[in-house]
DNA sequence: GGGCACATGTAAGCTGTTACATGATTAA
DNA sequence: TTAATCATGTAACAGCTTACATGTGCCC
């Protein structure tokens, strides 16, 4: 199991002890935007660091579940990852891939691909302004807040310069062709 | 094998025949910024695209090595993968992790990481100028040059929103620190 | 003749998803 | 009572990288 699936854990059971389930609904909708784990991944994960004494799990008595809990030893470890070094996977961007060979296709279906972009853009970028709001309201968790906004910033920051691109780019396009057909 | 290796390497030799290994080199070299295959991606990807009249191999005689060629069928299929919509496999950014539970660790480490993004981002920034400088003043592909460019374009606009939001949230992060401490 | 770049290919292994199996609890 | 949700887990598979095996041609 890769160190980033026991880091994700770790920092969700840093915040709340829950089930495995619950890990993987909170890892989905909270930090959802920029990372995913599959059950896959998170119980073979969670007996991993069960065994490694970085989390406690709580059998539920019958009807309930078990809860799984972060350690002492658990939030050291979880510092340590927090130190380690990013090994950076090669990055893979389909849209990209197709703009850049998009001469195969002519200017039409390249701005379309664009557009929607620039549409997808749009939606997120409400999307992380309403997530900036709620984090600015809540008193429970003033201390995260300003790390848990910078990820939130970076949403924005993106979408925005999204939008600008694809918007610059369609008319690039469109110029291009109109300048070919003189 | 992975459509989208069938549409990178279609399009590499949509521009020009080349072997197996210079193939890979230039998926490395010009695209490497968005896209990545390996040799244990290409050749059986080759092998495939042969057995579907995409790509023609042109055995080297003797000494020099066997050539690529796309077909006419080829061109036809890779203006259907362009077409195709994208399977987009869920993001993963683990600097967004560690900063959002950046909290354990306190705002001095993490002020380290998001200056090692921002000057990554810099010196980014500085490539793309150089490509774009490089793409502009290229005659032999005038027609790929602006489906090029919006590919520069998007590593631009990243980059310079990567700085934008690094400088920002460092900011943010200081003061944040010292509010507590007041 | 020794090292390096070019060239083709395969096998092992890692990461991660999807789909399935199974069962309890809850709400309609 | 039946459907949905909660919950745990596994097996199969897809995708991709790394390392290795193997050989050629070229340059110092």
């Amino acid at each position: 199991m890769s160190s980033s699936t026991h880091l994700a854990i770790l920092g969700g059971l840093s915040v709340e002890s829950m089930s495995g389930y619950a890990l993987r609904e909170a890892i989905r909708d909270v930090i959802g935007h920029f990372w995913s784990e599959s059950f896959g991944q998170i119980y073979p994960a969670l007996d991993e660091l069960v065994a490694g004494g970085f989390v406690e799990r709580q059998e539920g008595s019958r009807s309930t579940a078990s809860t799984f809990a972060i350690t002492a030893l658990g939030r050291e470890r979880l510092r340590e990852l927090l130190r380690e070094p990013l090994v950076s996977r090669p990055a893979r961007n389909g849209s990209l891939l197709r703009l850049y060979f998009g001469v195969n296709l002519g200017p039409d279906p390249c701005v379309e691909i664009l557009d929607d972009l620039r549409r997808a853009a749009t939606k997120q970028l409400q999307l992380y302004r309403a997530i900036r709001t709620e984090i600015e309201g809540d008193e429970e968790h003033r201390a995260d807040g300003p790390y848990w906004l910078t990820t939130v910033s970076y949403g924005e920051h993106m979408a925005e310069a999204t939008i600008a691109w694809a918007r610059q780019s369609m008319d690039a396009l469109t110029i291009a062709d109109q300048g070919k057909a003189e």
